[in-house]
DNA sequence: TGCTCATGGAGAAACGTATCTGCGACGAAC
DNA sequence: GTTCGTCGCAGATACGTTTCTCCATGAGCA
């Protein structure tokens, strides 16, 4: 009996050996009231006069009092962490970064998340440990989902909202952000064409993600529809190596084209490259044209044209999506309906690389994007 | 009655109206066991037969079963998460990645963290929401703390292992680590010095980290002794366009130097431009080094010398002390006692700007960090 | 006086896990 | 035949919140 009367009431006070963080019981406790009270003070619920309010608040100030967010999470259900998942090529532990895409849609979707109260956690599509097991997160944010992407449909069968930013090949998901790359890529093949060049070569990659896939399509449609022999050679874009030789081989082609536009970040370097080994000069014997955040290209000689897909405004629109749905008043049922998609414009920087006539540099109008 | 009768057992699956996420109960019911048992056979703990937990196991794989991190949490007191605070200057929201040295030092936290199981969650020092409160952090990584930061002093104090990247001027921590930065200042004005530099100028900044100080200071010590006049500039380091002022600045000087070292990212760039308005020639009349993780500076005309902070073996390291104190058998106790300081080397990467007659481009080899 | 209604607050039930304690059974040793 | 140790597991409790339910009090009104 002795140990159900200290079990009784301040069990806290008299059984702890060291002190730990104070709990709502002390603030409770020192206060007088009960923890409802202070639960509901504190987060501005209940019906309390603003005196009960203030005093509570001044105690759990005095007592620095925090809310056990493990608790707050496990009773809620909410807990104001939102993932984003990165693909992870080959052996490489974490690559983002590596194309200063990923490094600026990142950020911005860590500055979004932060202003709507949330925090972002940087997960790798696959580890060692299970992380995703260990963290409880509100919703997920996948970057270029694989076609029948399994993790993706795994998150999305356990419930949570799952945007992701590339169209879903297969997979469902909540709702997606994508560039017009289709719209994009014909701005830039009808940019060169009138900065005349005869025929467009096209760097591409070999993986199946929607950018290469549509961008890809787009050039060969625009090249059946000109009449212009396709010219292109396409490479594993996570292998900067292979960059350089497929730049290279490009080039080195009998039917060597004229302009050449990569579909990737260091394209731009690697043609450069390419181009000064055949003596070929930028842009009077070869236009250049490729997709890039980096504003290196700036300041390469001469200065190289880019279309740039503004990840900073998908990061922040995607974790906005995220949220809503996550907020959102059951408008997120689990049932099969078409999820909603956005496409979001690009913006082609022209420099000198594909201006026959030197001029001054210029943005075009960024596009309206359609319907579709 | 009845209401008891329902209650003692099977509640979920009579009461549930719409299918949740299996609970470890519902693991335990379709087993047959307790649900002590399906802990204990899912975390390989306990005594139980090869075959209990074999079976438990197909159990839990066939009614897809996730244990909530969240109920882990609150009931193990771990989190498995680490927050990365990054100082935010002025107004911006976010403006990591701004120098490549955050970036590249997050990326590399990120990768150490999910090596050991955890995940990173990247926070600003102060924002309107109070994140902080709402995420279970196990420990937090704080990058260049102020003076006497007063939120690391609150983390301290909550009994949360704190490990910074950049020496701590005045607050408790549980261990840091640093670049010597003394040594690898000495070690570009020598460089520059043998280059035949007659007087050496400094861009620094104007913020009372770490960095700025010990770097400045370490210049003013070396002027002294070899018996120059201090010829430098200072600006708020945050601001991009301060930086290209007080480049042209340094360089309009009367007792113009014939040799500059920039303490920030973009002061190549900047002292580059300022250089040719001058229509000084580099190396020729002016000899360059500065620091800087981007390697934009192997391809400028010409090349840049510059100093690497290797922020990728920082960034690993601190994690790693941070997960140590962590797990740490008690080792973290609290007490006053002084921090474990760590000092890591830094790179110079000797490029034609820093160089008279032009060689190669060599790698100096890196300095081991005395004991101090 | 008796009734309703709003106010201010207390009690207790979850949330889902990990873990401490304990209990029956079984084999072995005395 | 009793005791003892070990095995294999079940029960119960605690982690620290939020929130639902409900009670006491006093005012307003017929």
């Amino acid at each position: 009996m002795t140990a159900a009367a200290a079990n009784q009431s301040g069990r806290r006070s008299t059984h702890a050996r060291r002190m730990e963080r104070a709990g709502i019981r002390d603030v409770a406790a020192a206060a007088g009231v009960s923890i409802t009270t202070v639960s509901d003070a504190l987060n501005g619920k209940g019906r309390l006069p603003d005196e009960t309010r203030s005093k509570v608040r001044e105690v759990a100030e005095r007592l620095g009092y925090r809310p056990s967010a493990a608790a707050r999470t496990l009773r809620t259900g909410r807990s104001g962490l939102i993932g984003l998942t990165v693909t992870t090529y080959g052996q490489e532990p974490f690559t983002f970064t590596e194309f200063a895409y990923f490094a600026e849609m990142a950020r911005a979707a860590t500055s979004a998340a932060l202003t709507r109260g949330y925090a972002l956690v940087v997960l790798p599509a696959a580890s060692r440990h299970d992380v995703w097991g260990n963290v409880a997160l509100d919703g997920t944010v996948v970057i270029d989902p694989a076609d029948h992407d399994p993790m993706v449909a795994e998150l999305y069968r356990q419930g949570l909202p799952v945007v992701s930013d590339g169209k879903p090949g297969n997979c469902p998901v909540t709702a997606w952000v994508d560039n017009d790359h289709t719209s994009a890529v014909l701005e830039i093949l009808e940019h060169l064409a009138e900065a005349g060049a005869r025929r467009i070569g096209l760097l591409t990659g070999t993986s199946t993600d929607t950018y290469t896939r549509l961008s890809t399509e787009a050039y060969l449609g625009w090249c059946h529809r000109v009449g212009q022999q396709p010219v292109y050679e396409a490479y594993p874009a996570h292998d900067p190596c292979a960059g350089a030789v497929a730049a290279d081989r490009l080039l080195a082609r009998p039917d060597r084209p004229d302009a050449v536009y990569g579909l990737f970040d260091p394209n731009g370097t690697d043609l450069l490259a390419a181009a000064r080994r055949y003596g070929l000069r930028v842009p009077e014997d070869l236009l250049l044209v490729c997709c890039s955040e980096s504003d290196v290209y700036a300041t390469t000689e001469p200065p190289i044209t880019t279309l740039s897909l503004k990840p900073q405004r998908i990061g922040t629109t995607v974790v906005n999506l995220l949220i809503d749905a996550i907020e959102g008043v059951g408008a997120f049922t689990g049932a099969g309906d078409t999820p909603e998609g956005q496409l979001m414009p690009t913006e082609l920087i022209v420099r000198r690389s594909s201006q026959r006539r030197p001029t001054r540099t210029t943005v075009s109008a960024p596009r309206v994007p359609g319907e579709d």
